[in-house]
RNA sequence: GGGCGCUUAGCUCAGCGGGAGAGCACUGCCUUCACACGGCAGGGGCCACUGGUUCAAUCCCAGUAGCGCCCACCA
């Protein structure tokens, strides 16, 4: 026995940390922007720092990182960009709670004292994640680490900031925007997730002002915004409505009397009532209508900063108002409709289904706010995205998420950026308290910039996270200096994501990589599925259907967690894990880990392949493996190009557990079981030891850790057989599978004619095999077969191979010839060119024997049915492909030689 | 309302114009000197439905039904 001894079954825990330890020593994670070679590079989706590993993380992050591994295995000068990001009103939201326990409140606290809690938070748990990944094996180059509040980082969020105001790309405005009552700031309209919630339509009568007998019906879903409400619009072609238009009604529960208005836009004459109350200051598409208007129609709040009423909207009776001042908007909703019928103005309510806008962070209800805010003009910035995106300059993987893409920029609408916040970058911008101008300034402002006033406060909101998100590709990279990173990194390789970010994200990196690089940030997108749990939820905490990676990492292994991630990542799927899936690739990592051990076991003292030996004396199964082994290599490298993850992790798996260890090794034994010296034997040595070696190479970007643990223990000679050019040029012996080469596929070694000769002896064996298992006779009884072959040469060939015949197939004694002759009692099987015997002189049970080759007759008549349809069929046999109608007709003919002897068979058994 | 996707073995899912596949689960046999986290041999499917294109359809096209997701201001 040669190399380390390897215990009976793996144990991932200690071969996990003290490989993961070992990489980081040896700085194989750290990329070298002045290394030779092109280039590979990734910036991580920065998770948030309030977040914990979830499922989602560990398959884009084990997705990532088999990219990079299998890059840097290929020579390229690989980096993986790791960090964080601040997740303003996430994190925010976290240290409040956090607080709240202690019973403080942000606003006692104050800013300044808020935000250094915040950064000690983070420091504290800001790194539970980023250590997470690292017990996933992710191979990020932790050197360049980054924090999207970093003071480089900051400097990139200042310089884009000031520069898009310089350019009247940001501007300030006050603009209905969507707040959030409870999170207490604006948010962007992708951060309003929309919810259908059973409601009601309230229908209420405004009686004319001229004639209190004629009242306009308008239906609302929101009867409390009626004391904002600034019109009441109808269709300009209405034939009820249109001569209404011009006056004027008295707006219940207020002195109000509003003009009633023509709006084609905001008035379906197939909807409702045919009349629509227009709040201009707290909906949407009244706000439109309001400004549509000439003049533009008055916006009225009624509601506060936390969606309570206020206690002085102008004209509203001062009875109502009493009531309603300081009640949350949806209590206010019930007060107002019960004054309503008091008075007789609610003429019914119905049922209505309606959609709601709900804070992606914390789920309150979203409530349409007027407010000053800062946004960015988006239209100029979304073009070059859109071309950049259409001439291919980056591609999305699979393709289809383009149109998704294309969807959401051709109708992008300016981005709201500023956050009433505390955590974030607070915005570069003073407002002057003497002239009143603002100062916007990529260093802190002392002065205005107007009047040269020392009276400047600078702005207290911040900035959306998803602002310095946007710049992340380049920002890492050490922009806006023009440094080497960015020279060499610079455009990232792909960006691998899910696309619930798609608009998040992608789409505003590369508006801003466009913009500040004039590059895209990124080639290729990869768009991996979503992962759910074993019911197809998307998983949250709520549901309590969380599956915690670390959990499954500790359970079952981080290789077998990652290999089952990468087999489940078929594109466009969403992914359901059930823990009882990591079970079974577990049980792969085992199998690989024994395949090792009886290899290594199989090695002689000293042991150093040869492979003179093997062009000399290689068996038909030794050519047959490497046959194999190449066509694997290929369709791996291929797979991966493609990002086919599952592709390739499903044809690993069928190689090792299917051909290698089912197949070669057994194959291999008798080899092996020859004396020592013999040349057969280490022959066989050599391909058992050069496969396996291969094979955990291609492996390792998917199970880096035990595929590492076994590589480390094989005899010297076979790792430096297919060392890394790295290290060869650097004179040094390969320290690590880390950094030894990727496989290349060698085409010359496929050969299907190989290929084919070992089919026929698999077949025997199975063939063997079945009668055995159909017939009971017990794995422990050595028995003999008979071949009779159809030809001379099948049966030289089958002759060659007999030892591995009588091997697998269990048997004491091998027959094989054109003179053979069925003994009396025997149990028949057939395969193509040749008829297979077993003996079984006083053991042979008729009736069993006789439902065998009835079953297999029946199994072979319905091919024979498919095909000598399909073959007499003349459109057929004119139309088809030659090559395929030729095919077809010698696998009938096979078939109904088979179909014949077995029949034969029958027969004679009386 | 618009768009996208899905429907294949009991379960989870691959496949994709020419004889229906994998893993898990199931049945039988086997503790054989790599592995019982194992081996060998099996059973199991009108590939959702209806039409169309084609010599040929699970695969392409149209429609139907069911499920899921995304986008949208219909009061």
């Amino acid at each position: 026995m040669s190399g380390k001894e390897l215990s009976k079954s793996y144990d991932p825990k200690t071969v996990e940390e003290k490989w993961y330890a070992f990489w980081l020593a040896k700085g194989y994670f750290h990329a070298d922007e002045n290394a030779s070679g092109a280039s590979f590079s990734i910036v991580i989706p920065p998770p948030n720092v309030t977040g914990s590993l979830h499922v989602g993380h560990a398959l884009n992050s084990t997705l990532q990182d088999i990219l990079v591994r299998w890059m840097r295995m290929c020579g390229r000068n690989a980096l993986w960009v790791p960090g964080t990001d601040h997740a303003g009103i996430a994190t925010q939201n976290v240290v409040e709670r956090q607080l709240a326990k202690e019973h403080i409140d942000r606003h006692a606290l104050g800013r300044e004292s808020f935000v250094e809690k915040v950064w000690e938070w983070k420091k504290e748990y800001g790194g539970r994640i980023i250590a997470q990944l690292k017990r996933l094996g992710a191979s990020c180059d932790w050197e360049r680490e980054r924090f999207t509040m970093d003071a480089g980082l900051s400097r990139a969020v200042r310089e884009v900031f000031v520069t898009l105001y310089e350019e009247g790309l940001i501007y300030r405005g006050e603009r209905l925007i969507n707040w959030c009552p409870r999170c207490h700031t604006a948010l962007s309209d992708i951060e309003v997730e929309h919810e259908d919630e059973k409601g009601k339509l309230y229908h209420i009568a405004y009686p004319l002002s001229h004639d209190h007998n004629i009242r306009l019906t308008v239906a609302t879903t929101r009867p409390e915004t009626m004391l904002g409400d600034t019109a009441v619009a109808v269709h300009p072609l209405d034939p009820r409505y249109k001569t209404l238009i011009g006056k004027t009604v008295d707006l219940p529960l207020t002195t109000r009397k509003i003009p009633i208005i023509g709006d084609s836009v905001l008035v379906d004459l197939e909807f409702g009532t045919g009349a629509v109350k227009v709040t201009p200051a707290h909906d949407f598409n009244d706000y439109e209508a309001g400004l549509r208007q000439k003049p533009e129609l008055p916006r009225i709040k009624i509601l506060d900063e936390k969606a309570e009423v206020l206690s002085d909207i102008p004209d509203v009776l001062p009875d109502a108002l009493k009531h309603l001042a300081g009640k949350h908007a949806k209590k206010a909703r019930g007060m107002v409709v019960e004054l309503l019928q008091e008075q007789g103005y609610l003429i019914k309510t119905e049922d209505h289904a309606h959609s709601i806008g709900k804070c992606y962070r914390c789920k309150s209800v979203v409530e349409p706010y007027l407010s000053p805010q800062w946004f960015v003009k988006t239209g100029p910035l979304a073009g070059p995205a859109i071309a950049a995106v259409g001439e291919g300059k980056v591609r999305f993987v699979p393709k289809g998420w383009e149109n998704t893409y294309f969807d959401w920029m051709r109708n992008i609408k300016d981005w709201c950026i500023s956050r009433q916040i505390w955590w974030g970058h607070r915005i570069p911008a003073w407002y002057c308290d003497d002239c009143g101008e603002i100062t916007v300034s990529r260093t802190d402002a002392a002065s205005c910039g107007k009047c040269g006033g020392k009276n400047v406060r600078q702005e207290t909101d911040v900035l959306d996270t998803w602002f310095s998100s946007a710049l992340w590709p380049f920002s890492t990279l050490g922009w806006p200096d023009k440094t080497k990173d960015l020279a060499v990194y610079y455009p990232t390789s792909v960006l691998v994501t899910s696309f619930d970010i798609i608009f998040f994200w992608v789409a505003r990196m590369i508006m801003m990589g466009l913009h500040f690089m004039k590059e895209v940030p990124f080639r290729d997108v990869y768009i991996h599925a979503l992962v759910r749990d074993a019911e197809g939820q998307k998983m949250s905490k709520s549901k309590g259907n969380v599956i915690d990676p670390l959990v499954m990492i500790d359970q079952y292994g981080t290789d077998a967690f990652r290999f089952t991630l990468t087999a489940f990542a078929a594109q466009g799927r969403d992914v359901k894990l059930a823990p009882e899936r990591i079970e079974g690739y577990r049980n792969f990592a085992n199998k690989i880990w024994n395949a090792s051990r009886f290899v290594m076991m199989n090695l002689d003292e000293g042991f150093a392949p040869n492979s003179e030996l093997v062009t000399k004396n290689s068996s038909l199964a030794d050519r047959w493996i490497l046959s194999r082994l190449n066509s694997v290599t290929k369709e791996v490298q291929a797979a991966f190009t493609e990002y086919r993850f599952n592709d390739a992790a499903s044809t690993l798996y069928q190689f090792i557990w299917h051909e290698y260890c089912d197949w070669y090794l057994e194959l291999s034994k008798p080899a092996l079981y020859e004396e020592k010296g013999s040349p057969a034997r280490a022959a066989a040595q050599t391909v058992l030891a050069h496969v396996l070696e291969t094979v955990l190479r291609l492996l390792h970007p998917i199970m880096p850790f035990i595929s590492e643990e076994i590589w480390q223990t094989l005899p010297e000679a076979v790792r430096n057989a297919e060392c890394g050019m790295r290290n060869k040029k650097a004179g040094k012996a390969c320290e690590s599978i880390m950094v030894s080469r990727y496989p290349m596929p060698n085409e010359k070694a496929i050969n299907p004619g190989i290929e084919q000769d070992m089919q026929m002896v698999m077949d025997l064996i199975l063939s063997i095999r079945n009668i055995r298992g159909e017939m009971n006779i017990a794995p422990s009884m050595q028995i003999t077969a008979i071949v009779k072959v159809e030809t001379g040469e099948i049966g030289e060939h089958l002759e060659k191979c007999s030892s591995y015949v009588k091997t697998l197939a269990r048997l004491s004694e091998l027959r094989i010839g054109i003179a053979e002759n069925k003994p009396k009692s025997a149990a028949t099987g057939v395969i193509k060119g040749a008829e297979v015997y077993v003996p079984l002189e006083g053991i042979l049970d008729l009736a069993q024997e006789h439902d065998r080759l009835q079953k297999e007759i029946a199994k072979i008549s319905k091919d024979i049915d498919v095909f000598s349809k399909k073959l007499s069929n003349k459109n057929f046999v004119d139309k088809a492909p030659k090559e395929v109608v030729e095919k077809d007709t010698a696998k009938l003919e096979e078939f109904k030689a088979k179909r014949e002897k077995l029949e034969q068979s029958l027969k004679m058994l009386g």
